[in-house]
DNA sequence: ACCACTTGGTTGCAACATGCAACCATTCTG
DNA sequence: CAGAATGGTTGCATGTTGCAACCAAGTGGT
C-alpha cells in the first residue's frame, strides 16, 4: 500500500477521500498525466507545465514519497529520470476519465484540443463508463454507499 | 460550455488540464463525491467534510460560478440547496475512477473502507476499465497522445 | 584544456490561500 | 417566546505558491 510519510488522512473510511489525499492536486495530476505521456525528466515536466521550480520540485518529491513515482538516479549522480510505478500507471483510468469529461465539459463545440488515440483502430479512446455487472450503465442514482461498519443492504446479501 | 468567470486555463489545448483547472482539488472533489452521494445542504457538506466553514463557503461559490452545482434558494431565502448540475452528475465515473483508484493502492488489505453498491446486483460497482473499441483492455501504453494541429498518424486516417 | 550553456535544483521574499475562532442575522423547535 | 441550529462573514495567524536570483555539476564545442 502507498504509505506517505506525514500525511494525515482527510477521512480514513474513504478511498475517494485517500485518492484526493494523495492525488488532488492540479500540479499533482498534470504531472501524472505528463508520465503517462512517456515524459521522465525534470526539464521535461517544467517545459511542458510552466510551473515554477521549486514547486515541480516540490511535488516531485511528494510523488516519489508516496509512491506513485520512482527516482532512478543517473551514474553520475545526477539528472535523475522520474517513472511511475504501478501505483502511479494505474491513475490511467483516472486521468482517461479527467480527459473525457473535460473534453465533454469544459470545450465549445468548435473548439480543438488534444486527443488520445488508440492506434489499433486509429481512433480516438472509447469513453470509460460505468457499468453494472449485467453491461447496463450505471449511474450515480443506482449506486448505493455503504459505510464501513453498516450493515450490507438486504439486496447485497 | 463551463464558462468560470476569472479563471486561466492552465493548458488550454489539453482537457485534463482544463479539467484539472476546474476539479482539481481535494475539498472541490469530496464536495462532489458528497453531492453525488445525495448531500445538499451547507450543513450536510461542513459536518461530513470537517472543513472550515470559509473554505466550505468559497468552494461552493466556486461550483456554482463554474456550472458544476446550481444554487436552489429557499421560499424563504435563505438555507438554499445545492444540487449538481449536469455537468456535475458527468463527474460520477471521475470520482468513481478516484474511488477504485484508491481502494486498490490506499488501503492494505486487512483495512475496511466504506464501499458502493449496484442494488440491482447487490455486488460491489464493477471496476471501470478503458477498453479498446475491440473490447480489450487498453493501457497507458497502447493509447496515443495527439496533440492539436498535429497530423493523425497514418493509423488514424 | 577552456569556456559557455544546460540541467536540476535551492533560497529568499512577496502575495495569496487556508484554517481557526469569534461573531451575527435568520429560522426552526419546544 | 426562549433557546438552539443554520448558514454564513470577518479577522488574524500560519502555510503554500510563484517569481527571480543564484549555484554546482555535467555537457558540448573549439
Amino acid at each position: 500500500m502507498l504509505q506517505p510519510s506525514g500525511l494525515e488522512w482527510t477521512d480514513p473510511e474513504c478511498p475517494v477521500a485517500r485518492a484526493a489525499d494523495l492525488v488532488g492536486d492540479k500540479w499533482t495530476l498534470l504531472i501524472i498525466r505528463d508520465s503517462l505521456d512517456g515524459k521522465r525528466r525534470f526539464s521535461e515536466f517544467e517545459k511542458s507545465l510552466g510551473v515554477a521550480k521549486n514547486i515541480l520540485s516540490d511535488r516531485l518529491r511528494l510523488l516519489v514519497d508516496r509512491g506513485l513515482l520512482a527516482r532512478i538516479p543517473n551514474q553520475s549522480g545526477t539528472r535523475s529520470q522520474y517513472e511511475l510505478t504501478d501505483a502511479g500507471r494505474d491513475l490511467f483510468t483516472l486521468i482517461l476519465s479527467l480527459r473525457q469529461w473535460g473534453e465533454r465539459n469544459a470545450f465549445t463545440a468548435g473548439e480543438s484540443h488534444s486527443v488520445l488515440i488508440d492506434p489499433s483502430t486509429g481512433q480516438p479512446v472509447p469513453e470509460v463508463r460505468p457499468l453494472s455487472a449485467d453491461g447496463q450503465e450505471l449511474g450515480p442514482d443506482q449506486a448505493l454507499l455503504v459505510k464501513v461498519g453498516q450493515p450490507l443492504p438486504e439486496a447485497a446479501r
